[in-house]
RNA sequence: GCGGGCGUGAUGGAAUGGUAGACAUACCAGACUUAAAAUCUGAGGGGGCGUUGCCCCGUGUGGGUUCGAGUCCCACCGCCCGCACCA
């Protein structure tokens, strides 16, 4: 009898499947056709448990489809351009392209002994220049659609290395290599006009069923659509060009509380303060060189500058109100200018008292009359509130319809006009690198800036770069900037600045219907596996990466390279939790810490030790990070229990969309039980074929087995139809041996574990005389005749309590299970003699005497 | 700061508004063994009592809705994700 030797049969059944060809997807079958895609990986060198986790999901469900008789297509590729590959190349010397496609070597021949379902022939990475060239193609097509264009955009300034900085770069304001404090500078820089489409982005949302509610949200708060009043405030002596102020609010409601003006240091109007005002250019300077993300103007300390200038309030042109600089006000949104009502806005409320200004009420809580404020009054939209001074009304009146008379009663008067803004911003695709897809355009002395001619595509990087002086490497290399114009054949210089890597991961699902066509996408091939039927990948991805996808497969329909159906790319979305691990830590002689591996440390009772004994912190659940040491590689866990093992577990413990923490006694256990399972089968079929007498109980357990495992695969239960394995394996085991029942519900626990778990299940499934592959095997059907209990038992509650239980038969009367109920002694016992006030019987379920 | 999510035994978790703790880990006990490993079997939320049973308390905290709340609503606390040049 064999043990259970993964290192045997694992290698043995991925080549029983790439001989069969069976994850091969090829067009033109009468089946129907399902595309699953785990979001792509990026060659960062090795596989990391995460990603283990991410296409094990994907796996489930691209074996459970083609078990339920579907055409799949379930490919793999690389997000192969980005930042580490150039910081690689900084910190050793090496060439970018050669660090990324050795990483996705490695990254291959690693994912391979998982067993996955993956159609190879279809992989690519995006920095292949048969990939990118088509990326290029696309680009020009946008352009020409419109959807492309270019204006100046801010970004980090490395003044010491002269380069630009991304956010992640941008350590406490400094840059990360050289330390320097980082600046603001502008340059001009090409945008995908996104914004074009958000109210139809937004919209869309509502038809996409089957995804998350909270992406779905998040991705509408992103988009974020708001009714607001555009006006003026006009001022008093002014610049030059600059009578008025326009400033855009959502609560023109609040406006009569108005009591300065905010504007961006980043405003027209505070560029031209700043020239006849040193103390506001230094003010400004100092604004240009917070970092730039939202997250860093919103964190840091609120300051304004007084300009000095004044505004008349446009319903009472006596009251001046004064203008001043902020730093929290955002170029990118509204106007760049805001009106400030510290009474009913909380950041409003500390920067005037900061700086002394008048915090006027426009309403009140209906409870309160004190209009003495010790912070802003935010009322809840659907609130009830009293109007005091807006415009003269008093009328009571709720949130929204608020802020909608108030726009009515200013249009009325000639003040501003109600808009409809989004707070989402043009998509800024240019990047100051190397390693990215060259953005195919030309800039000519006389034609300006014209696009590349398609039959130049693919614009390839030159290999002969150089990453030891600082900056974007095409900016300086000898001759790769040299071209002639497309248009008119004079001299003329390329564009040097890549495509931000979203761009790259935006469309690669769609590439994968047709990956080596000649055009960006196969219309036809497109047409049949478009739309992607399960798209699965981290919630970090809820925002930019889908909504980009989003906006580029429209972008893609308007130019003929995606059908309309694929307007929405992705039917249904799964966002999966990430792998985590305890954090082993010690503090040296400085109180700093030191991180221990786990292969150092030795648990006992929920408490680590060193191998001298000292006990170390531990913290669960961490997110993996080298830093920390605390990283599993999934190559030793395939070397020590086998892949199986590792689908099993990372599949087996928490939900999908929650975090799951590894552990090696939660691996170890996964192969104990991996290990019985290959046991139990050796033994049925081991012996002789006893008994030919059915086993009921077992069919019984078996068809309800195969019910609770389909349900949970098809609804990401992976967890809980895994629970339902390990029960039937308990029962299977325990049943008496030889029947050939028996026989036939281990062939079905095989069929049943084989999307986790593919090559244990492919062993069993040829142990026990099953035909053929089990990968091919039609997915058992539940008989639903056997899901049927003859009888109920029903809890009984007193008063929400569970105090006893009757069992009766499935279709007994409502009016005989009340005479059971009543007749119970713990009922009785609580009755005391009187009569129930209420007796709520939910038949099948549960029982309820209220007394 | 803003937007989104999560919180259940020692641990991971299960539970269409209907028996809280399925399934597994750790620990404990038993079988097998000279012994250990492996394997198999069993007990098991906390507390209490008159201990074959019964009672009380229990799903981050505090309120609410309901015959009934882990689940729905409100507030708070803690942790996680995103914030537009990380991928």
């Amino acid at each position: 009898m064999s043990r259970y030797d993964p290192a045997e049969i694992e290698p043995k059944w991925q080549n029983a499947w790439d001989e069969a060809q069976t994850f091969r997807a090829d067009a033109g079958s009468d089946k129907p056709k399902y595309y699953v895609l785990e979001m792509f990986p990026y060659p960062s060198g090795r596989i990391h448990i995460g990603h283990v986790r991410n296409y094990a999901m994907g796996d489930v469900i691209a074996r459970y489809k083609l078990a339920t008789g579907h055409n799949v297509l379930h490919p793999m590729g690389f997000d192969a351009f980005g930042m580490p590959a150039e910081n690689a190349a900084m910190a050793s010397g090496g060439h970018p392209k050669t660090w990324t496609y050795d990483n996705i070597d490695t990254m291959v021949a690693q994912m391979k002994p998982l067993g996955f379902g993956l159609d190879w022939s279809r992989m690519f990475a995006t920095c292949d220049p048969e990939y990118y060239g088509q990326q290029q193609a696309l680009f020009i097509d946008f352009l020409e659609a419109g959807l492309v264009y270019r204006k100046n955009a801010v970004v980090n300034w490395d003044p010491v290395d002269m380069t630009v900085l991304a956010n992640e770069q941008v350590i406490d304001g400094k840059g990360w290599r050289s330390g320097a404090p980082v600046e603001r500078r502008e340059l001009t820089q090409w945008f995908f006009k996104i914004s074009d489409m958000a109210e139809e982005l937004l919209d869309a949302l509502d038809g996409l069923d089957d995804w998350p509610a909270k992406v779905k949200l998040m991705q509408a708060n992103w988009i974020g659509k708001s009714r607001g009043l555009q006006f003026a405030f006009s001022t008093i002596d002014g610049p030059d060009g600059h009578d008025r102020i326009e400033v855009y609010t959502t609560r023109p409601d609040t406006l009569m509380g108005a009591s300065f003006i905010g504007v961006s240091p980043d405003h027209p109007l505070a560029r031209q303060l700043e020239k006849d005002n040193a103390d506001l250019a230094a003010f400004n300077a100092e604004c240009r060189k917070m970092g730039t993300s939202e997250e860093d103007m919103e964190k840091a300390e609120k300051k304004g500058f007084d300009t000095g200038l004044r505004v008349r309030h446009p319903f009472d042109t006596a009251w001046e109100l004064p203008v001043y600089v902020a730093n929290f006000i955002l170029m990118d949104y509204g106007t760049g200018a805001i009106f400030g009502c510290p009474a009913h806005d909380q950041r409003d409320f500390e920067f005037a008292t900061k700086y002394g200004l008048p915090i006027i009420p426009t309403f009140l809580p209906a409870e309160d009359s004190s209009p003495e404020l010790d912070e802003a009054f935010v009322p809840p939209k659907t609130d009830m509130v009293y109007w005091t001074k807006p415009f003269g009304w008093d009328a009571q009146t709720t949130g929204q319809d608020a802020i909608d008379a108030a726009i009515d009663f200013c249009e009325a008067n000639g003040v501003g006009q109600g808009v409809t803004k989004f707070r989402l911003r043009d998509w800024g695709l240019s990047r100051q690198r190397y390693w990215g897809c060259p953005i195919p355009v030309v800039h000519c002395g006389t034609c300006g800036v014209v696009p590349e001619k398609k039959e130049n595509l693919p614009i390839e990087l030159p290999d002969d770069v150089s990453f030891d002086t600082p900056g974007n490497p095409l900016d300086r290399h000898p001759t790769w900037r040299d071209c002639a114009c497309p248009t008119c054949g004079a001299p003329a210089k390329r564009e040097t600045d890549t495509m931000d890597t979203f761009v790259d991961s935006s469309w690669y699902f769609a590439r994968f219907t047709a990956p080596h066509a000649e055009t960006p996408t196969d219309m036809a091939q497109a047409d049949y596996w478009m739309n992607v039927d399960q798209y699965i990948g981290g919630i970090e991805h809820a925002i930019l990466h889908l909504l980009y996808s989003r906006f580029f497969a429209r972008a893609m329909h308007i130019t003929g390279h995606l059908p309309a159906k694929s307007k929405e790319p992705f039917n249904a979305l799964f966002t999966q939790g990430m792998v985590t691990h305890a954090i082993y830590v010690t503090k040296d002689a400085n109180g700093r810490p030191v991180y221990h591996y786990p292969e150092d440390v030795t648990l006992r009772d929920g408490k680590g030790f060193l191998a001298d004994g000292t006990e170390v912190e531990i913290i669960p659940s961490a997110k993996m990070s080298k830093s920390k040491n605390n990283v599993v590689d999934p190559m030793n866990i395939i070397a020590e229990y086998g892949a199986d093992t590792a689908r099993w577990f990372v599949l087996s413990d928490s939900p999908p969309e929650r975090d799951v923490e590894w552990t090696a006694a939660g691996a170890e256990a996964a192969f104990k039980h991996l290990g019985r399972v290959h046991r139990i089968a050796q033994q049925i079929a081991d012996a002789e074929e006893g008994p030919q007498g059915t086993d009921e109980a077992l069919l019984r357990e078996m068809h309800k087995t195969i019910h609770d495992v389909t349900m949970g695969v098809e609804s990401f239960g992976f967890n809980a139809a895994i629970a339902k394995l390990y029960a039937f394996t308990n029962t299977l085991a325990k049943s008496g041996a030889g029947s050939a029942a028996k026989r036939q519900a281990a062939r079905t626990l095989a069929q049943l574990m084989s999307p986790m778990t593919p090559h244990l299940s492919e062993e069993v499934w040829s142990m026990l005389g099953g035909e053929g592959l089990v990968a091919n095997a039609p997915w058992p059907k539940a008989d639903p005749a056997m899901l049927v209990e003859d009888s109920v038992t029903l809890p009984i509650q007193v008063n929400g309590k569970r105090r006893g239980e009757i069992t009766v038969p499935r279709d007994l009367g409502k009016d005989e299970i009340e005479k059971q109920v009543l007749a119970h002694d713990a009922v009785q016992r609580a009755l005391d003699g009187g009569q129930p006030k209420k007796l709520i019987v939910v038949p099948g379920r549960i029982v309820n005497v209220v007394v």
